[in-house]
RNA sequence: GCGGGCGUGGUGGAAUGGUAGACACAGGAGACUUAAAAUCUCCAGGCGCAAGCCGUGCGGGUUCGAGUCCCGCCGCCCGUACCA
């Protein structure tokens, strides 16, 4: 028997695509347009099943888009920049240049193998001087437009390797390399006024309909706005110039449970007393020696320090609150400085149990008034309570209520004002790194700061350098850093920091739109392609690259580089899960984990062994993929064996695309076998359409052809929901469908093609191997989508099951639309319902046409 | 710590508040074959001879009816601003 051969179908197909230009995106006026974009790969070096999933599922959208009429556009480029590279050049020796590169084109020639129907002439990558040149002539634009500024921030710093590192460099507190405790340090750096449009991305959060709610939320949450009161505590006597304490709290009903004041550490209160008291910088330096992460310092033990100072409450002028230097209190939000109530903040209870300070209610729930002991009242601020102090004329009243009432009482006695704050901090993006897009900018003596002129660019990155010591390579080039003032022609230095890569990846989608543009984008091209009509990647993007992306698309709309209508770049978000993949390991003698590949193991009598030594492997089923855990499933491997259908129509069928996905050998071998069963069939078909002649249509004709239908509706449905699994599995029981029919040969034959058109998102070379098979006109990549007939899908009779008391205890076959009351009466009817009655009449009875009876007795 | 999400048979999963387990994997039985592979057919949530009972992480609640909605736990995953 002859069978499907991937190895000569896959790359035949391929070719014909090619020729045919079938995946060039074109604008084309008489055609809607469509751009579906797959968050680009950082060069690692191989691709793994995410990226395989990730690309696939865009693919299906892209191929069925076109298929439906539209003008797609599906590119692909390289998110290129960044510190792997710079890790790799430190081990190996060789240059971060080089590496990416070498990457990106394996990387390239792993992915065509997979059919993807990608537009490869618009391919660029982020560290192409093309690119990062027009990067930084926006970089100037915005610069301008006053949306970038300098200021000072803290870093962590490697005191032993004299290097900035970044939060996923510190481990425990120290360097990766080093081991040294790192220190927090403060530099000059650039930063995006990402916060003054607070308020837009918040609210423009609104209108993205087509994003998960999960992610708005997240961005809303992320975003913060919160609504509270600022004010004062006077100190009992000035410290130097510092007279007053300003602080900001969302929970200013809470004033008369006030305890102490906590400030940062990095608090100029705090780095006043620091200068003149040795214990105070004692303190402030453990508190320093902390990384800057906040997951870090929230999880850090709180620590605090009694500066000895006091405060006036401001309600109560003879109320002296001391003030500390607590270590989880961060200088970057809100003044820097709070108020502590701990008994309605657990966070503030355990300190203040902590280090014996008061804990005085501000509020009781109605009706009790046992002050709080080792657990915090935090009640929602819907909820009413009761006050102890009746201090701005509230007594019971809810928490909300009460928050208004202290903000007015505030205003009104001229003590303090209500404001909006924000949680979102601007946008550093200095990176003290060579491998990034250099800031176009030059430091001159006399001129200060100044922009690079757009002609000088791109500021192009030295290839001659080493990375054999710690630090930054353009910081100690003997000459790049030298030139000329752009403004006064004097010897001058350029700016050696880098920017963050979320810079790169904040406009790649634009730039897809005219990739060869002198400037950053085209207008018309930006005009034509933009929005992403469809954007699909990680959630681990579900904040910082997203909301980056978002402030980005204005700021290049403030500068003219996109429409107004491209101020929210991405219409509709798609967030896939991950691909994982078990993990069988056994234990050495000192019973430390020994990971095995999953070749080396295989299933005897129902348990996992070793296949050499026989012994008993531990599986811990659908963990990450993870290099050092062996369980990685190269791609490149399930091409070689299966293809690439199979491993397209595996990753698209076990799983809801937006959970995780298991890889299992099994279930790629039995995509495979499904792939050749549809080409038997279509072979079977085609074989004997050549013996026998047409016969005339039967109901089996019928029968299928309505079969058909069915399928094409529930094959859309489940690609326009984002849920290819079920499309899968519809196409599975289609097949089977088809398999069994005793229609006619020309019947089967017509089925089979719009199984062809059904298959070819997710299994384009087989599609088009069994279309040409089946007399279908030119590529199916490039044929109409089929539609289903309304009148196709009408069923004869349908089921209705009865319930009893909500139990399924019978059914029906009734027409579709047959009456309510009929039904009522067929259905008390019934053999069960009467058993169930006994004689009696129901208590109710529920019918819901075409859903279901229930009877309740 | 905080914010967000997820949890259904041996496994992956399906299910507009309306028949829980579609479609697959693994498993079992059978057909074909000298045999194996491949292919095809059938069985299959748990307990029970059966009637039936129990079942969607755990505990409550709303509803005629809850996997789905609400409240509280547990576990895992993502993010936490210099990983990308």
């Amino acid at each position: 028997m002859s069978r499907y051969d991937h190895t000569q179908v896959e790359p035949k197909w391929q070719a014909a695509w090619a020729e045919a230009g079938a995946f060039t995106a074109r604008r084309d006026p008489a055609r809607p347009k469509y751009y579906v974009l797959e968050m680009f790969p950082y060069p690692s070096g191989r691709i793994h099943m995410g990226h395989v999933r990730n690309y696939t599922m865009g693919d299906v959208i892209a191929r069925y888009k076109s298929s439906a009429g539209f003008s797609v556009l599906h590119p692909m480029g390289w998110d290129a920049f960044g510190m792997p590279a710079e890790n790799a050049a430190m081990a190996t020796g060789g240059h971060p240049k080089t590496w990416t590169y070498n990457n990106i084109a394996v990387m390239r020639d792993q992915m065509k193998p997979l059919g993807l129907s990608i537009d490869w002439s618009r391919e660029f990558a982020t560290c192409d001087p093309e690119y990062y040149g027009q990067q930084q002539a926006m970089f100037l634009d915005f610069l301008e437009k006053g949306l970038v500024y300098r200021k000072n921030a803290v870093v962590n710093w490697d005191p032993v390797d004299m290097t900035v590192l970044a939060n996923e460099q510190v481990i425990d507190g120290c360097g990766w390399r080093s081991g040294a405790p790192v220190e927090r340090r403060e530099l000059t750096q650039w930063f995006f006024r990402i916060s003054e449009y607070s308020d837009e991305l918040l609210s423009a959060l609104d209108g993205l309909e087509n994003w998960p709610e999960k992610v708005r939320t997240m961005q809303a949450n992320w975003i913060g706005k919160s609504r509270g009161l600022q004010f004062s505590f006077d100190l009992t006597a000035p410290a130097g110039d510092i007279d007053a304490i300003e602080v900001y709290t969302t929970r200013p009903d809470t004033l008369m449970g006030a305890s102490f004041v906590g400030i940062s550490a990095d608090h100029p209160l705090a780095r006043q007393l620091e200068a003149g008291r040795e214990d105070v910088a004692a303190f402030c330096a453990e508190c320093r020696q902390m990384g800057t992460s906040e997951a870090d310092m929230e999880k850090a033990e709180k620590k605090g320090f009694d500066t000895g100072l006091r405060v006036r409450h401001p309600l109560d002028p003879s109320w002296e609150l001391p003030v500390w230097i607590a270590n989880f209190i961060l200088m970057d939000y809100g003044t820097g400085a709070v108020f502590a109530c701990p008994a309605h903040d657990q966070r503030d209870l355990d300190f203040a149990r902590k280090y014996d300070l008061p804990v005085k209610n501000a509020f009781f729930l109605p009706g009790e008034d046992t002050p709080v002991g080792t657990e915090a009242l935090v009640p929602a601020k819907s909820e009413t309570v009761r006050f102890a102090d009746h201090f701005a004329g509230i007594a019971e009243t809810t928490g909300e209520a009460a928050v208004e009432a202290t903000i007015r009482f505030a205003e009104t006695a001229g003590w303090g004002r209500g404001v909006e704050n924000y949680r979102l901090r601007d946008w550093g993006l200095s990176r003290q790194r060579y491998w990034g897009c250099p800031i176009p900018v030059v430091h001159c003596d006399s001129c200060g700061v100044v922009p690079e002129r757009k002609e000088n660019l791109p500021v192009l990155l030295p290839d001659d350098v080493s990375f054999d010591v710690p630090g930054n390579p353009l910081d100690r080039h003997p000459t790049w850093r030298d030139c000329a003032c752009p403004s006064c022609g004097a010897p001058a230095r350029r700016e050696t920091d880098t920017m963050d890569t979320f810079v790169d990846s904040s406009w790649y989608y634009a730039r897809f739109t005219a990739p060869r543009a002198t400037t950053p984008t085209d207008a018309e091209d930006a005009a034509y392609w933009m929005n992403v009509d469809q954007y699909i990647g990680g959630i681990e993007h579900a904040i910082l690259h997203l909301l980056y992306s978002r402030f980005f698309a204005r700021a290049m709309n403030i500068c003219g580089h996109l429409p107004d209508s491209a101020r929210e770049p991405f219409d509709a978000l798609f967030t896939q899960g991950m691909v994982t993949h078990a993990i069988y390991l056994t234990r050495n003698a000192e019973g430390r984990p020994v990971y095995h590949y999953p070749e080396e193991v295989e299933s005897r009598d129902g348990r996992t062994v070793l296949t050499e030594t026989g012994a008993e492997v531990e599986v811990i089923p659908s963990a990450k993929m993870s290099k050092s855990k062996n369980n990685v499933v190269d791609p490149l491997n399930i091409i070689r064996d299966f293809g690439a259908d199979t491993a397209r129509w595996f990753i698209l069928s076990d799983s809801p695309p937006e959970r995780d996905v298991e890889w299992t050998a099994s279930g790629a071998e039995a995509a495979f076998r499904h792939l050749q069963r549809v080409w038997r069939l279509a072979d079977d078909v085609r074989q004997r359409a050549e013996e026998a002649g047409a016969a005339g249509p039967s109901d089996e004709d019928r029968a299928l052809e309505k079969a058909t239908h069915r399928a094409i509706a529930e094959v859309t449905a489940g690609i326009e929901g984002f849920a290819f699994n079920t499309s899968v599995a519809r196409l599975y029981a289609f097949t089977t469908t088809v398999a069994k029919s005793q229609a006619s040969v020309p019947a089967k034959a017509a089925a089979m093609r719009v199984m062809a058109q059904l298959i070819s998102p997710m299994t384009p070379h087989l599609a088009e191997e069994i279309w040409t098979m089946l007399g279908g006109t030119g590529l199916v990549a490039q044929a109409p989508w089929p539609e289903a007939d309304p009148a196709m899908l009408v069923e004869d009779t349908i089921t209705l099951p009865i319930q009893i008391n909500g139990k399924k205890r019978s059914e029906l076959q009734v027409p579709p639309d047959m009456p309510k009351a009929e039904i009522e009466k067929i259905a008390l009817a019934d053999p069960a319902v009467q058993k169930a009655l006994g004689g009696g009449s129901p208590k109710k009875l529920i019918v819901v046409p075409g859903r279901i009876v229930n009877v309740v007795v």
